[in-house]
DNA sequence: GAATGACTAGTCAATTATGACTAATCACAC
DNA sequence: GTGTGATTAGTCATAATTGACTAGTCATTC
């Protein structure tokens, strides 16, 4: 009854953060698309079905918390069950590689379908894309504790892209010379 | 009306084979899930929905052709607006820079929610499939024309994953003495 | 001649994901 | 006092994707 469907990371990401204080669920979508977009894709509406499905079965606790006349906070907790989970899933997530898969590629691939100088003035607009993701990326300031890793994370990931990169553009341009 | 949902490389690839030369979809899918795994995961279904959506946007025109008593293959052919989509799409691709995102990382983020030597020993393993990975690619036969690139690609890829890898297990064993 | 596996076609129900929207409260600027 | 934007909640129709399945032919092996 292993739950392979539902992208497991991404209820790993939503346990683990409920687990690490009890937490509500702008707040998390929030810290997801600010600090976590280099490691998932999570958007409101697959956050708010996934914490759903979790509760309902049996992973999690909603409580509705209202102070004052603000809206409610609806407030997630763990439950027992959820801590288990937690673990398996951290577990397979820490034991397993996956690579990425690279769409852009495909563009270089059916390079030759344009003329030369074309596909070459198009890979260096991408080219300049990359440079000014790695410029904000080495702009931001540091974040804390473990996120640091997925920082470097990207940041050791670009600079490897931008190195093939500059490899394809030079193998390109120097074609049928 | 740009047709920004269905992920365009997959529609981008799709159109590209076919450009090269007709072709019929297992011929593709299998293709796909072979030489160009590294690029974009895509699926018979998928593929089939994509290719029969191309058909009625008019972007492709669908033959069947029987040999003898074989099952009719259904041969794709790309229309002039076809071909007008493919330069659409292939100018996209290569002007545009996608940063990959790392569900790995999310591990990494909550590992300590583990015995630090579990951790490692999970790590560990995460790394031996990253090296076999490695091995794979490097004993892999060498690819025709433009698939070099995409070798290439995965290959810088594995290598700056290994050396972040090793860093993170570099930081966790020594956390804390 | 039976079985197996590669080649070819697909389909269908179910799963997974999101864009675009509504709604309410509060803090702050103008 | 009137906006405007942040904070919190969500929903719903639709898009996108796939696992698991059916179905037929041909070549080859036992």
């Amino acid at each position: 009854m292993t739950n392979h469907t539902y992208r497991m990371e991404k209820q790993l990401l939503l346990l683990g953060l409920i687990r690490q204080r009890s937490r509500h669920g702008y707040e998390m979508v929030d810290y997801i698309e600010t600090a976590l977009a280099s490691c998932v894709d999570l958007k409101k509406p697959t956050a708010y079905f996934l914490l759903d499905k979790m509760t309902a079965t049996g992973w999690l606790t909603q409580t509705d918390q209202r102070e004052g006349n603000r809206p409610s906070k609806r407030v997630y907790e763990l439950t027992p069950q959820g801590e288990d989970e937690f673990q398996r899933l951290l577990q397979e997530n820490l034991a397993t590689f996956n690579d990425a898969t690279f769409p852009g590629d495909i563009g270089v691939i059916f390079a030759d379908a344009l003329p030369r100088a074309e596909a070459l003035e198009l890979l260096a607009r991408r080219r300049a894309a990359l440079i000014a993701r790695q410029t904000e990326v080495q702009a931001a300031p540091p974040h804390p504790g473990v996120l640091q890793w997925t920082v470097e994370h990207v940041r050791c990931h670009l600079t490897a892209d931008l190195g093939w990169l500059d490899n394809v553009i030079n193998d390109l341009s120097k074609r049928g010379e």
